[in-house]
DNA sequence: ACTACATGGTCAAGCAGCTTGACCATTTCG
DNA sequence: CGAAATGGTCAAGCTGCTTGACCATGTAGT
């Protein structure tokens, strides 16, 4: 594959990430959830099993465990987490959903639908299990970091 | 398609996304070119041709003109690219990239096929053109919006 | 058990990159 | 020709991140 083939195919993916991004926010803000930004939506994927710690967060996101911390402060300042003892260790403290944030996590998975069905008009159903398919095998397993 | 696979699918979209502006970013760094981030290659790729205004920059990349002055300023500070008069419009200016510009612009072409390359231990070379060809259908026309 | 270090978290200050608002120069249109 | 639109910059302010310092609790070495 040539350099310009695989220019053109990391701009194509960019774009579409980028658009992406912009259209599952815009679901989000339309259910009614205000003041949420797409970093929240990364930190609600890794709050939602069972919490985590603000240092958990802090890897998971790619940012200093302050950065993570203030990011918390903002959540729950609008009731989307709040912060628990942890059970098992007393230096620490668990980062939990409130219902808020699960309605705001189920809010963000119909916007994804929807934008990804959206792409239904360009591809066949068969052609987008397969594109996530491949997405999946090479998608990193490490912090998710921001694009730009 | 499920809620639930949608956002399987566009969690890893986004992941992927994210990793390859980060191999991008410091494939370019490793060929000697500091100082510049992620934002100044979308910048470059609406340079590249044949220049552009700072106003046809800023709606590339979803910004203020403002923002995008400044960002042009970044890059004329580190040698990038210059400010022409507009042959045209003696309102406007024209940026260009310089031969340092250009060089970066190789520079990340390379990175991205490095980047692309390394996607080849999980998929087969057909069916990496198979993504590239689906994700080019699926590819928004408009701005370059940062993806989160 | 006591000391020494590692780990989880917060407070505080600073900075980079963006925004809004105001303004000037030039072009376009009625 | 005058009025509005367009391209661009200057200035001030804000937000989300960083680095640096610090405290509380856990863990390991002797």
């Amino acid at each position: 594959m040539q350099n310009s083939e695989a220019m053109a195919l990391s701009a194509a993916l960019l774009a579409v990430a980028g658009e992406l991004t912009r259209r599952i926010h815009d679901g989000v803000v339309a259910r009614g959830f205000e003041g949420v930004r797409p970093a929240h939506g990364f930190a609600f994927t890794r709050l939602a099993p069972d919490g985590a710690t603000v240092t958990d967060l802090a890897v998971h996101l790619g940012m200093t465990k302050q950065a993570a911390s203030q990011l918390v402060d903002e959540l729950v300042r609008k009731g989307y987490a709040e912060r628990r003892p942890h059970p098992e260790d007393a230096r620490a403290r668990l980062v939990v959903l409130t219902e808020s944030g699960w309605a705001c996590t189920r809010a963000a998975e119909e916007a994804a639908a929807e934008a990804v069905r959206a792409w239904g008009a360009d591809l066949e159903e068969a052609e987008l299990r397969a594109l996530g398919e491949k997405l999946l095998r090479i998608a990193p397993n490490g912090p998710i970091r921001p694009a730009w």
